[in-house]
DNA sequence: GTTGCTGCAAATAATTTGCACTCTC
DNA sequence: GAGAGTGCAAATTATTTGCAGCAAC
């Protein structure tokens, strides 16, 4: 979820309308899965840390957790085995480069084309991920 | 890797195209992760344990992890966050179910066929997973 | 014979849980 | 005010590493 960065109030109605209870925690810790890119859970502890020192790790993952069961975030791993978490819970394709590591949204529009074309033959896709050598990491070899 | 099971002469040929030094349990290991389906670390320690109760478990971390730099597995994560492994290394298309976790290879003519039509739109995928609710999680709701 | 491989046990990293206290509704 | 949410510390799980003996080339 970049882009617009969605506010505090944006963030507890999406809260509520999971019939979620808020708490300063929680929207801190949404706002900082969708302002940080595919951050793993330390990043975004160090993240809300910055803003409520007093907070443990432990909150953030069980509020991750939370996030996860609500069906508000949604989890992936990097293929150096980091769990990493995301805003968007629509179908959309990630793309992740074998050997950086890096992981990315695919635009909208060709994640929309692939996504329809894997229905087209017969698959149902929640989502996708594709593995490739990005081109960073192509043109250093 | 699954059909026909690789004899033990193939893996200590495979071992040696790598460059790799043959020992009895780099065989065993290899073998676990031809026959069992995308195993995880236990299940392969299990296995070899049963041919060879003296196997640590950190040998087979260990092998696993030489296998990988050697580029004779791959490692995939399901979606509990288990790390599971596969002998196939050629680009190919994993689906897996994000409601029990299940992974399988895509049937071979389907995968060649995504993996070609991303090439088409310009990515140069070296592997594609996709995710789904597998038929048997469809019915059960 | 030498160098790399293995088994064991201990170390590290990531995540979860129990409990007493605090806050939201 | 009741019950859920939080912080802290301890527990659990997955994986890695040091070291001494053993095996492959």
């Amino acid at each position: 979820m970049r882009g617009k960065a969605p506010e505090a109030e944006d963030l507890t109605r999406l809260l509520k309308s999971r019939g979620l209870k808020i708490t300063a925690q929680r929207i801190l810790i949404a706002e900082a899965i969708s302002a940080l890119d595919h951050p793993v859970a330390v990043d975004v502890y160090r993240y809300v840390s910055r803003k409520m020192p007093t907070i443990g790790l432990a909150t953030v993952y069980r509020t991750i957790s939370l996030f996860k069961k609500a069906g508000i975030i949604r989890e992936l791993t990097d293929l150096k085995n980091s769990t990493r978490f995301e805003l968007r819970t629509e179908p959309h394709v990630n793309v992740m480069c074998v050997n950086c590591g890096r992981i990315w949204d695919m635009e909208a529009h060709r994640s929309r084309k692939i996504l329809r074309y894997l229905s087209r033959i017969g698959l149902n896709p929640v989502g996708c991920d594709v593995l490739v050598v990005c081109r960073h990491c192509r043109e250093r070899r």
